[in-house]
DNA sequence: TGTGAAAGTAGCTACGG
DNA sequence: CCGTAGCTACTTTCACA
């Protein structure tokens, strides 16, 4: 409805299989959801066009990058107006440590993901690109012992 | 070092534009960074094959799956052996619900990200699978207005 | 919608330079 | 690393049911 089109059951099993492997071919997924390979094509190319698929993404393993450490930074601003948040968030986003940025509720105003090379590196960035903000009352640093992730997202369905 | 293969230059190129669109052929990838596609492809076989390269994942937009909410579940546990701490993530990626779960420092020991219909199933959600488990002492719940996103890793290079 | 066939492309491997 | 060649497989379209 959001976007004019409702999705069926074999849409969900499409989705849910690319969320997983982006890189599964038609005739693959075809078998797998009992279809045509055409008719899954087809499907594909009407969920690209309605932007429920928005696009894939390659996983890299960050070690091989150099990444020795993630951290999330939950901070607290001053002003809760749109200009300033939206700004901060923008900027935060801007900066490649960035991996994430979260406008949430609660004790925290935004909490940012980021992937750096050492301890050395979040400090210099922390300080840096973070508490020298005039909007940034203060900061937490959590660093990311372990992440685990799952890929695909789940399915509320509107009617059974 | 890591996996016994340096990155070079062109090898960062070919990842960050893999990061931004999994789908880009080799051809594509070729002309961006100025390589034959024999080359490209070859190098691209070398990354997977090094672990480098871990896959691609679909992105679809969570509206059109039902998702109304997304929160971070900020959670504090009483026993920190790495047993409790193990079977606590791993029960946590299980759920459906469950986009990621982080393992860190600081205040909090675990936090929680989901993606959910409505408040009403974040609360079924936070009361049945997390409040109710004998290890968590707290959870604090941070409900997420706006998330911003960066797919491409930086890259910190060993050598100049 | 879903299907099957036809046409166009891309992926993959191997070899010579 | 480049380019070619050749094979395979996938993508894309379309007319039809």
């Amino acid at each position: 409805m959001s976007l004019g089109t409702a999705l069926d059951r074999t849409d969900d099993a499409i989705l849910r299989l690319l969320q997983k492997d982006a890189r599964l071919s038609v005739k693959e997924i075809a078998a797998a959801v009992g279809l045509a390979p055409s008719s899954v094509h087809g499907r594909i190319r009407q969920l690209r066009e309605a932007g429920v698929l928005r696009g894939a993404h390659a996983e890299v393993d960050p070690r091989a990058l150099g990444i020795g450490l993630e951290a999330l930074l939950m901070i607290g601003l001053s002003k809760h107006e749109r200009d300033t948040v939206d700004r901060f968030l923008d900027d935060a986003v801007a900066l490649p440590e960035v991996r994430a940025a979260f406008l949430v509720t609660g004790r925290y105003d935004v909490i940012v993901h980021v992937a750096v090379r050492d301890t050395q590196q979040l400090k210099d960035l922390a300080l840096d690109h973070f508490t020298s903000r005039p909007a940034v009352t203060r900061i937490e640093t959590s660093i990311i012992f372990e992440a685990r992730r799952r890929h695909a997202l789940p399915v509320y369905r509107a009617a059974g």
